[in-house]
DNA sequence: GAAGTCCATGAAATCGATTTCGTCAAGGAG
DNA sequence: CTCCTTGACGAAATCGATTTCATGGACTTC
């Protein structure tokens, strides 16, 4: 049937090691570890090792009942700075701890998302921070084999695990109230997919803001979901400046999409601060383009550290209640 | 000592399956990978496993020989675009052929990458694709035994493996003699650290081409070195500017360090096509923003898919030469 | 009905490092 | 000089799944 990975490889074990050394496994194993060993076998078996090249084969190592000291981080969108700037958050506190971190991308997609939940559960890893690609996301397997498991930026619903989010509702709303507060009179909104936590908050905030200002009989017609991604944000805004009686601003509700209404704006013309536009996230690599865009900072690099505070505490072995962290995000500029 | 991954946890194993379904572990493990067994004796198996929610532990699965299916990639900067499309292209042949791949980040560091490339080693992984921190990157622990690495975007001097590159000198030259087709005259050029291959070569298609049309002696004052980040763009197309005779134009050789030129750019009122930019690499995210960029399209995903399928055939027990396939990179636009 | 096949299945060996347990010798106390 | 402690270290069990090998029963075949 399948002979995927039969890449059978020679490896120099502990044994040879110590045949060399003239000494027993558990020696080598000893002072492998750190274990007590007179200085005279320590020296023999370091040279024997040494002139082996060996290394410890972590797999066998494992099976006696450690797990790694790996961490996974499972992100839903690998080529959004924002997960990156997580990712790089996480591996910060995680490296400071002696744990390694390895990235895995699921694309929003729920199945490649429990393949890389399996293979964390699988290679014992120490422990994962999630992001979930839906709010359907399934960490039972985790929770079954009592692996600590953090979610970051959105919250599972059904489970009980440790999360750590910002605060999108009030990120939202400050986010219309400071357009409305510059003079914008009809401030839409470009959210994410419905199915998203994050996207519901966000644009909750906002029509909050916007049924107030506006009135509520005109908001929803100045509402558009979109995909999170720079096409869909092109395309809502597209649609937005078409309407009969179009929008002077917008709420952006994600960096991605943010890049594409700038495009759309672009095409007829337009720029901030002409059209107001305020953005959930930083748009990275174009400062020079973004000046009168205003930006609800997400704390994407603190949320990776939080998250990743909180699964070393879980590693560590605390066994209190699940928590979750919420943080702050206002608008900034 | 250290009592990281000490997080023993209590497992279902293939007895406790065996034992509830009232058959031996050999005839779980059959059900398992399909082999030979009654009908009877499958659905007993099955029907244990289901109730006990038992997950294989892959960890004991491969110290009986396999290695695991999981590709390791390993990249020198998660936040930059760049390597993360690279990444999306590895990923997209990897689970086409059934693999998983999981991403390590060595933001640049040596011995981060050291660590990483140690881990695939003790993880077992399938194999690995690297993309290295400089030229002096050691994969001999790979090599030792065994098992497949392919160079990608940087190729290993030390080392006799795969790789896949861009043809980064044509692509100098080709946007340097670009700009000057379009009438600039004093094209500079920002490049990487010196010891990485790619900006040295990136360099010397401009140098080829620059000194040419403008004469050597002019060409050194235009050059600067920087660290392929932002903020080294930004302090060197500052430096640049403030020359007695500044240039009218620049090669600049990736992404970030193109968005810092631009923010210095704008910083004294220039901005494309004012000041001619030539770039290696695709600006995400600021499509808006760049009209007039001309952009050396380094094809980054069909790097990673081209690597990816090098790799894979090593996988397969290809052990033909060490091959290097080169990719181009032209001016685009 | 005896001899030979085939097949499902279980017992046990195996992968490589860790860890328990017991041994043996040196050193200290009485 | 004997008893006990202490410390280094080797033999063997262990982790969980795979795989080889042996066994016993069902089924053919002459």
């Amino acid at each position: 049937m399948d002979n995927r990975g039969l890449w059978k490889t020679r490896v120099v074990t502990i044994y040879e090691v110590a045949a060399r050394a003239g000494v027993s496994a558990s020696t080598v194993s000893r002072v492998l570890n750190g274990a007590k060993v007179s200085a005279e076998s320590e020296r023999l078996v370091r040279a024997a090792a040494e002139a082996l090249a060996f290394t410890p084969n972590r797999t066998a190592r494992r099976l006696r009942g450690h797990s790694s000291a790996v961490i996974g981080l499972i992100i839903p969108d690998i080529e959004n700075p924002f997960f990156t700037a997580l990712a790089r958050g996480v591996e910060n506190r995680a490296r400071a701890a002696g744990y390694s971190v390895v990235l895995c991308n699921t694309d929003e997609d729920p199945d490649r998302e429990a393949t890389y939940l399996d293979i964390a559960v699988a290679e014992h890893m120490a422990g994962v921070i999630l992001a979930p690609a839906d709010d359907a996301s399934d960490v039972s397997r985790l929770v079954a084999h009592s692996r600590p498991v953090v979610a970051v930026d959105r919250s599972l619903a059904r489970a009980d695990v440790d999360a750590v989010t910002v605060d999108n509702r009030a990120g939202g709303r400050s986010a219309a109230e400071s357009l409305f507060a510059a003079g914008y009179r009809r401030v839409a909104c470009i959210t994410g997919p419905s199915s998203v936590e994050t996207a519901q908050l966000r644009m909750a905030g906002w029509r909050q803001a916007a049924s107030r200002h506006t009135g509520s009989a005109y908001v929803e017609e100045l509402l558009r979901y979109a995909d999170y991604r720079v096409e869909g944000g092109r395309q809502a805004m597209a649609e937005l400046l078409e309407l009969p009686d179009p929008p002077d601003a917008a709420v952006v509700a994600n960096n991605l999409m943010a890049a594409g209404a700038l495009d759309a704006l672009d095409d007829v013309g337009l720029a901030p601060p002409a059209f107001g536009l305020a953005v959930f996230g930083d748009l990275p690599f174009a400062s020079f383009g973004r000046r009168g865009i205003r930006v609800v900072d997400v704390p994407a690099r603190e949320l990776g550290e939080a998250a990743a505070a909180l699964l070393l505490d879980r590693i560590g072995g605390d066994a209190s209640p699940a928590r979750t962290v919420v943080l702050r995000a206002l608008e900034q500029r």
